[in-house]
DNA sequence: GGCCAGTCCTTAGTATACCTAACCACTGAG
DNA sequence: CTCAGTGGTTAGGTATACTAAGGACTGGCC
């Protein structure tokens, strides 16, 4: 299966380092992800958001941007539109009124589990067409990378 | 779900689909990437429409928006930012005048160049430090992933 | 007690990038 | 020459991000 490494051996070719297959395939999936969205839905940033408070619990503002890899003001603004569409709740830290903790609604949760599984259904539909190893491939991958953008 | 290989690594919750995990990754490196950019440069989409005319040739502003999936607006838009700022330049076809050929300047062509290496930079070396089976994972996954997105 | 630096969050203003809708400009068929 | 279809553009709106500026609170120090 030597196939594919001959086609991309980091670095041969001139400019095409894997680097840039990287940044090429994440913006086109990331385009091809928002054109799935149906119109008067959440964006993909506050869905994330629902979807991290859904599994991990109330967070606070400065730990979803951190998260998210945005700054804390832009994160407000996210929050602010969950909020204001009754699937967020902001709760003042009882101990540090500094903070704010950030809730799902039980309607925000149950939108997150649902919009996700709806939007993972032609995603994951084309992953399982592929052979396990490929499956592998981008499992693997998914973990390394996610590891790399959280460093 | 429940036939998924059992060497999945990642979520051990049902819910956690492998979709969910591309998703999810590419939206972490997307933000990651865009959190790179210094400002005053050209944006992501911008880029791409730069380093595409400049491997492929002039392009019309269909095909362009076929390439990266979005509204034909939305690629004029993005046209007008690189003309504006002398990246690109239209040109009205011969054969057919309604059509438009948008192809680089000089200066954009080496733009491209200049600027995506400095943004791969980062990301080459994090890659780079990585075993060479990863290597091979992640470009395996790139290039499976591609073609994902584009059917 | 009271001051003050630092932390956490918010609001305001700006920019990129995407969308739909509406509208020209041109082509090719009749 | 009219008209339907194609290719592009502009207008208006949304989502997301940033920086800058400020309010609210905490904890240490006088």
């Amino acid at each position: 299966m030597e196939t594919e490494t001959s086609r991309e051996p980091l670095g041969t070719t001139d400019e095409a380092s894997l680097g840039s297959h990287v940044r090429s395939a994440v913006g086109l999936l990331y385009r091809r992800f928002r054109s799935e969205r149906p119109e008067g839905t959440l964006g993909d940033t506050a869905l994330d958001v629902l979807t991290w408070l859904h599994k991990q619990g109330p967070r606070t503002l400065t730990q979803l941007s951190e998260d998210a890899h945005v700054a804390p003001a832009s994160m407000s603004q996210s929050v602010n539109r969950l909020t204001s569409a009754g699937y967020a709740n902001r709760t003042p830290d009882p101990n540090d009124r500094r903070k704010v903790l950030i809730s799902t609604t039980p309607e925000g949760a149950e939108l997150a589990i649902a919009t996700r599984a709806q939007r993972n259904t032609w995603l994951d539909g084309q992953l399982q067409a592929l052979s396990p190893e490929d499956q592998h491939a981008i499992a693997r991958a998914c973990a390394l990378l996610t590891t790399i953008a959280g460093s």
